[in-house]
DNA sequence: TGTACATCAGTGAACGCGCGTTCACTGATGTAC
DNA sequence: TGTACATCAGTGAACGCGCGTTCACTGATGTAC
């Protein structure tokens, strides 16, 4: 045990990842290129020139953020792969997924959804790399059962794309339906915070049920693809 | 001819306009909670004070700009669903039109697609009731003739939807692929811009391509929905 | 184990700069008679 | 038509402020012997 890491090196990535934190939660009321470093310095508790012992810069910071992101939903994605179940369960099993996520993971999803046409180029471009890979592991699993079906790779890519850039497009859903509670005085509902909550609740059901009809069409269509 | 708006009018009219066109030029590049007051009047050649004489902040231009682009997206939606051919024409012209329309708007629908989920409120929720107003309007177009095959209102907006999210992330997708002649020098290609030009209608041809099977599986997945 | 030196994460002061906002103003346009 | 007054889009100077970046520094941690 004479050798963890070195304390040095573990107090410096306690610290960058302090700097990271700092800047998600920043982020969920502003865009990345509207960060300024000081306020996250100012956040962690470090003099503003500590940042340079870590990021370059704002947009260095953003592309470690956008691991730190999407590395997480890599693992939600296998989990959803990995059900075997009929179409039906799969699609519930998707949106619960999604929504469960959401949950737990707002500033990520809402980062992701900012930044992936935001004004910083490579954070965008990290994003759409790591969207491209999910893809690519959706496509995989879709391989197994399509390709037997007669599906070309090309179609199989496209119907993948598909299911990614709507798994994408609830979770923005969801985030807007969540109650946002740095606000103090809300428009949606009175002063009440369980009725703020309730208005969420249903909200979120609403945004649930549509995501999963859509998903049946989408369901739908792959089924009689090669018929047409 | 004596009283056309008045002088005076016509001529706040075009500093309003001139304004509006500087900060979406200026969008381009980077996102609304980042851009200064003073880059835009700048770039106009007024004094920064001559700005609050037509908005009260760049939340407020922000806005003007999403009514801006979204009125002309009208009109093009209206174009397709104008149309009354078959399926497969109705999938390539709305491809088309989509194509078509970002080339003619790339700074508009860049940023829509940028502030859709963007750092500041006010500019979300416009771009967020305009949208709901297009999906109403699709839905309303798809209720022709859905009404009749035994949808429910409900159903025929979550198609809606469904379409009207798909066509925003394929006109997202084809900006991407336009060559950005903003940067001097490009990684995607040599230093021959017909090169360039030549791979972003490579990549345009196959976002077109893509988008077309991807609308074909949610327009079979339509037929089949009330055999299910 | 103890000592002498190297490393380097974080400090704090300083810098020049561009920002948003205010204000009293100017002078062309508009209006009343 | 001509005159006297009102309106108001745009000016330009001034303000205080927080920004990103630099620099020589400190002192705890790491390393060699």
């Amino acid at each position: 045990m004479s050798h963890t890491v070195g304390v040095r090196q573990a107090q410096k990535q306690k610290t960058r990842q302090a700097l990271l934190d700092a800047g998600l939660r920043l982020l969920e009321e502003q865009s990345l290129s509207s960060l300024g470093l000081r306020e996250v310095t100012r956040l962690v508790g470090v003099a503003p020139a500590a940042f340079y012992r870590h990021f370059r810069d704002m947009a260095d910071l953003g592309v470690a953020l956008v691991e730190e992101a999407l590395g997480s939903l890599h693992v939600m994605i296998r989990a959803i792969l990995a059900e075997q179940n009929g179409d039906e369960e799969r699609i519930e099993g998707t949106v619960d997924a999604v929504a469960r996520h959401v949950r737990a993971y707002p500033a990520h999803v809402r980062f992701i959804a900012r930044e992936r046409h935001g004004g910083v180029r490579p954070v965008r471009e990290a994003i759409a790399a790591e969207l491209g890979r999910f893809v690519d592991e959706v496509a995989a699993a879709f391989a197994l059962q399509l390709e037997a079906d007669g599906w070309s790779a090309e179609d199989i890519r496209m119907l993948a794309g598909l299911y990614v850039d709507h798994m994408v497009m609830t979770a923005a859903a969801f985030l807007e339906a969540a109650p946002d509670r740095s606000v103090a005085a809300d428009a949606d509902a009175s002063d009440d915070p369980a009725a703020a909550d309730r208005a969420a609740s249903a909200a979120e059901a609403r945004i649930a049920a549509t995501a999963r009809s859509q998903l049946r069409i989408i369901s739908l269509g792959r089924q009689h693809w090669r018929d047409a």
